[in-house]
RNA sequence: GGUCUGGUAGUUCAGUUGGUUAGAAUGCCGGCCUGUCACGCCGGAGGUCGCGAGUUCGAGUCUCGUCCAGACCGCCA
């Protein structure tokens, strides 16, 4: 037997009792007459003591142990003079008789610690180290339970796990597809799933009216720190259902999950048009957790000789509580925010609303403390409030309000990790204009509804319909989307052609799913929550690379394997591909 | 495709205005130490300053290029 306990079960109780472990060598601390070692597993760590007087060979042997040398003790539980009561385990050791070594270790490039020396690169390329601390562990754990949970849930629900295929057909339509050629069918290529969204709708088709899958989708994009080319989707889909239904079945869920693994109770989740979304917050995935609306100027600070102002399509801005003890730096300090390229507003107009209710503001050339006043009124500000304002094109000068809105949290603390705020964001617009392409497409997917009284402007004026779509945000993370489809054919090809679609272009790329939906389609919808991300906001980081065992970098590699990486002449050959091999720019 | 930041010992970093033999901590190796748990003390080894070119009497430091990493913009139905 290699083991009779784990290295995180010792106690009091087992005093006396004769054990057996095994684990890795974490720290020694040799005394010289005395050596300690501490030896660990997954689930804990037990302190190990070899005494010199005892047994002199025992003892010299387990000097020599390196970091992370895998071995095997017997020994007895004994009660410790000096207890440790920052270890479950503290209170006990074993006191070794025998000890073999399993496996050697070459010393590992960084320690293997909570507070670890390695940088993020290095434990990436030795991420089977790295997984050996403590807070990957916790990581990985955590994303478990919360995938046990989301099934144990959905099961009680009667929904059924089905799995879709991997390899399946390119469509050009949203993100760009990995491809897989095809070796038997030369110059053909298999896709990687973007989403299992056309395998979920053939399932309704085929009366599986509650379907879910955790599943591994693919997209050919660049990354950030919450985005990889792999990632993990809940991907959900339900028949016979209305919006109503499908936010009570998921807000269940979630409620489910925040319980089971956070032991929060959710606040009611409140729902808000995408429009108000954007004109209020400037983000289709607003942070509730603070408020701090958006409050347009335009009738107040227009026309009143400021060419900056007079110039735009939108004067807005918020009201930071409290801040009118701001420093210059301080306001500098956020000016120079705004201006980065990442932000990229011109500048930052601020009028700091003083105890004595005077007005100090960036623009007093321009404005009078009257004119302050009331822009003070629209702002519901109180004496001791900061009025941070900018103006320019309404997408943009949205976008970058919503960027300093979120600083502004963050200096005031009012983004709690611990504190969440969901709701779900609504009638999105049905499509949106692609510059680059010059014409519409879908905001969601094209198998998205249109809401039943914006059917009509769908011949009309498809620009003005709005989709019915849904977003779960929580914090201002977009965990989860979703919509209820087109289930027939006459609105199905009407969307096609507000895409631009010719019929036979939807049926090349979609005649399977217009088929299928000629075999009586039921009304159905869903739903699929981005599970890394969700799996993040409860850990309460950002990077979703923390919670998957072994993600890529923001390049896409995978430094540990080295991929991708090039394959042979032969295997080029024989998938019918070119065998012209650029020069690889890797040192 | 673009912007910004970084690359110096195994590791994490410092390195002033361009100037002697490039430092610290930690890890590693050796010695001492019987109650440690960030053990302590003494000693030692360890460097192509990412790579290439340029400016200069002289470059870790300045310039250009390039590679790598991270954050972001574009992109992500």
């Amino acid at each position: 037997m290699l083991r009779t306990h784990r290295c995180g079960d010792l106690r009091l109780d087992n005093k006396g009792e004769k054990v057996v472990l095994s684990g890795w060598v974490k720290k020694s601390r040799d005394l010289g007459g005395m050596t300690f070692i501490d030896l660990r597993d997954r689930y804990g760590i037990t302190q190990l003591v070899f005494d010199m007087e005892r047994d002199e060979a025992l003892c010299t042997r387990a000097r020599k142990l390196g970091r992370e040398f895998v071995i095997q003790v017997e020994g007895e539980v004994a009660e410790r003079s000096n207890k440790n009561p920052k270890l479950p385990t503290g209170d006990v050791e074993v006191i070794v008789y025998k000890l073999k070594v399993l496996n050697e270790s070459d010393t590992p490039p960084f320690t293997i610690e909570d507070e670890t020396d390695g940088g993020e690169e290095l434990r990436m390329k030795y991420r089977y180290l790295d997984l050996r601390r403590n807070v990957n562990q916790h990581n990985l754990k955590l994303r478990h339970k919360m995938a046990l949970e989301i099934r144990k849930y959905l099961s009680d629900k009667d929904f059924l796990e089905i799995e879709t295929p991997y390899l399946i057909k390119s469509t050009p339509e949203g993100a760009r597809d990995f491809v897989v050629p095809s070796r038997m069918h030369p110059g053909q290529f298999y896709a990687l799933p973007q989403s299992p969204q056309t395998f979920k709708q053939l399932l309704m088709v085929s009366g599986y009216d509650r379907y879910f899958q955790v599943v591994r989708c693919f997209r050919d994009e660049d990354f950030r720190a919450d985005r990889q080319p792999e990632f993990t989707q809940i991907d959900c889909e339900m028949s016979f259902v209305e919006r109503e239904d499908i936010f009570s079945t998921f807000e269940g869920m979630a409620r489910h999950i925040f319980k089971a693994v956070k032991n929060v109770d959710l606040p009611d989740i409140p729902r808000m048009n995408w429009h108000d979304a954007m004109k209020y917050y400037g983000s289709d995935k607003p942070d509730l957790r603070f408020d701090m609306q958006f409050v347009e100027l335009n009738d107040v600070a227009q026309n009143r000789g400021f060419k900056v102002f007079d110039s735009v399509e939108l004067v807005v801005g918020i009201n930071a509580k409290g801040c009118a003890a701001y420093s210059r730096k301080q306001l500098d300090k956020l000016t120079d925010f705004v201006k980065r390229p990442q932000v990229g507003a011109k500048g930052l107009v601020y009028v700091k609303y003083n105890e004595d209710g005077s007005f100090k503001s960036s623009v007093d050339k321009f404005f009078s403390q009257d004119d302050l006043g009331e822009w003070a009124r629209k702002f519901k500000a109180e004496p001791g409030d900061l009025m941070l304002v900018l103006a320019g094109d309404v997408m943009q000068v949205r976008k970058q309000l919503n960027e300093l809105r979120l600083e502004m949290g963050n200096q005031l603390g009012l983004r709690k990790r611990e504190e969440f705020a969901p709701l779900w964001v609504v009638d999105f617009p049905l499509l949106e204009w692609d510059e680059e392409n010059e014409r519409y497409h879908a905001m969601h997917h094209p198998f998205t509804a249109p809401l039943a009284e914006d059917k009509a402007l769908l011949e009309n004026a498809p620009q003005k319909a709005r989709a019915n779509a849904y977003d779960f945000v929580i914090n201002g993370v977009e965990v989860g989307g979703g919509s209820i489809r087109i289930h027939d054919k006459e609105t199905q090809s009407k969307m096609f052609s507000a895409l631009g679609f010719t019929d036979e272009e939807a049926k090349k790329q979609f005649g399977f799913l217009l088929k299928a939906f000629e075999y009586g389609a039921p009304p159905h919808g869903g739903i699929a929550f981005g599970f890394d991300r969700l799996v993040a906001l409860f850990g309460g980081t950002d990077s979703i690379r923390d919670y998957i065992a072994f993600p890529k970098n923001n390049a896409g590699r995978d430094i540990m394997i080295d991929s991708p990486s090039e394959i042979s002449k032969q295997q080029l050959e024989e998938l019918s591909l070119k065998t012209e091999i650029k020069e690889n720019k890797k040192p």
